[in-house]
DNA sequence: TTAAATTGTAATATTTCTGTAACAAAAGAA
DNA sequence: TTCTTTTGTTACAGAAATATTACAATTTAA
C-alpha cells in the first residue's frame, strides 16, 4: 500500500500529469480542481498527503490550510504546496500556516516524487519504502543502521546522508556539485575538495577487507557506487 | 482475542467501512441500521463494546442507552457514541446518560480506533494489550507501573511517558520534534534541549548495572530503544 | 502548611564531527 | 620522462551536538 494522495489544483494539465504519473507509482489518487469543492471531497477520501496549489480561483491557499488544521481529523495531514515562481512571500506564510513542504512550478515530476517521499517518510514511515540496499550494503533509515555483508557499520551523520544519496541511484556517477546540492543542507558553502575527505570516511567505513570496493572515481566527473 | 464491537448506525457507508476495519483488526463485528431491531440483536450478540450512532431514524441514542443501563446484563457495556460535529449538546446529554466516550463524525478510523483501545483499556483490560515490553523491560499501562529484569522501577509522569512512545515503536529513531510533538501535551512549549535532560533520567532509572544501555543516541537524529 | 517530588532551563563539560590546508600519490598530457 | 591536473591521505582546530549538573519554580503528597 503506497498511500492516497489529494490534489487541489486548478491547471488541468498539471492535474493531469501528476495523477498519472502518482498512479503509475502506486499510489491511489483523487484531485479536484477547486477550493470550496476540494475541501469537501479531500475529507470524505482521506488522503495520506495533500497537494495544493496556493493561487486557486475561490479559495486562497492559506484559507484551505486553516481550515484543514483546525479539522481535527486532519490537523497532522502532510501538505505540499504548489507556487509559482517567484512568490516568494508565499513561501514563507505557507510555511507559516503549516504546509510540510513546497514545490515551485514548473516543477519536473521526479523533484515533485522526491518531495512527497520526504514528506511521507516523516509523517507516515509505513507508506514509503524504508530500506535502501544494494548489493551487500544495507541502509536502513528508520532505525538509521547501516550494514555491510550483515556486520553493522558505524557512520557520522555526513556519511550516513552520503551513502543515502549514493544508494538511491547506484551506478550513477555524481559530480561534486550535485553531492554538494543533495547532501548538504542547502545555502552551506562548503569547499569541493571537502566531498573528497567524506568519501575517504564512507570509504574506510563501509570497506572490508577481502570485499570489492564499492565507491569508483570518476576522474574529472565524480563518483558512484561500483 | 480482540473483543466483540457492535454497531448501530443508520449510515450504511459508514458502518461498512467501520466494520471492515474493525475486523481487519481482530475484532468480531456485527451491526444494525436502525435502534429496535440493533437493541435485540445486541442483546443477543453481546458485544465487548457499542459504537451508537446519536442520530436514528426510529430510537434517539439516550433511549438506547437508557435501555441499556437498565438491563442488568448490560449495566457496564461501554458506549462509544457517534455524533454529528456540532452537536455539542449532545455529547453533554450523552456522558450524563452513561455513555463513555464520542467521536465526532466525520472521522478518520484511526482515531475511532484510539478511542475503542482507551475505552476497552479501561473497562475490559483482557481485551486490549496493556502491557508494553521489549526485552528485560516491561511497562503496565493500566498500572502505571515499569519494571526492568523484573525489578520495579520508579518514573515520574514524563519519563513514564516517554518510556511508553519509545516502547510503541522500539528501535525506531525519533527526532526530538517528534519526540516533543507525542509526548508533551499539545501546544505547550518546550525548548527542545529539555528532552536531552529527560532521557538522561529516564536512563538513570531504567539501567542497571552490567545490562545494555537500553537507549541510543543517534547523532543529528534522535533518539531510539536499543 | 510543610516537605518531597517533578519539571524546565541555563550553564558547563564532554564528546564527536566537520571543514580545511598541506602534502603525497596517481593519472594524463606533452 | 617531466610537467600538470586531479585525487588520496592525514592531522588538526574549531564547530556542533550531546551529556551532565545544579537550581529555581511549580506541582503533588503528606
Amino acid at each position: 500500500m503506497k498511500g492516497k494522495i489529494f490534489i487541489i489544483e486548478d491547471e488541468a494539465s498539471i492535474v493531469q500529469l501528476v495523477q498519472h504519473n502518482l498512479e503509475k507509482e502506486g499510489f491511489v489518487v483523487s484531485s479536484s480542481l477547486n477550493g470550496n469543492e476540494g475541501l469537501k471531497e479531500l475529507k470524505k477520501f482521506e488522503p495520506n498527503l495533500l497537494l495544493l496549489d496556493w493561487m486557486l480561483p475561490d479559495l486562497s491557499g492559506i484559507d484551505i490550510c486553516k481550515n484543514i488544521r483546525r479539522d481535527s481529523n486532519f490537523k497532522s495531514l502532510p501538505i505540499i504546496m504548489l507556487t509559482a515562481k517567484g512568490e516568494e512571500e508565499d513561501k514563507v506564510k505557507g510555511l507559516e500556516s503549516g504546509v510540510d513542504d513546497y514545490v515551485t512550478k514548473p516543477f519536473s515530476f521526479n523533484e515533485l516524487h522526491a518531495r512527497i517521499k520526504a514528506v511521507l517518510r516523516r509523517s507516515d514511515p509505513n507508506i514509503v519504502a524504508n530500506d535502501l540496499t544494494f548489493e551487500d550494503l544495507k541502509l536502513d533509515r528508520i532505525e538509521k543502521r547501516v550494514f555491510r555483508a550483515d556486520k553493522e557499520i558505524q557512520l557520522g551523520p555526513t556519511e550516513f546522508r552520503l551513502l543515502e544519496f549514493f544508494l538511491t541511484n547506484p551506478k550513477r556517477v555524481y559530480s561534486r556539485d550535485q553531492i554538494l546540492e543533495t547532501v548538504w543542507p542547502n545555502n552551506v558553502n562548503v569547499e569541493s575538495r571537502t566531498i573528497d575527505v567524506h568519501i575517504r570516511r564512507l570509504r574506510q567505513s563501509i570497506n572490508i577487507k577481502d570485499k570489492k570496493e564499492l565507491i569508483r572515481t570518476v576522474r574529472s566527473s565524480g563518483y558512484s557506487l561500483v
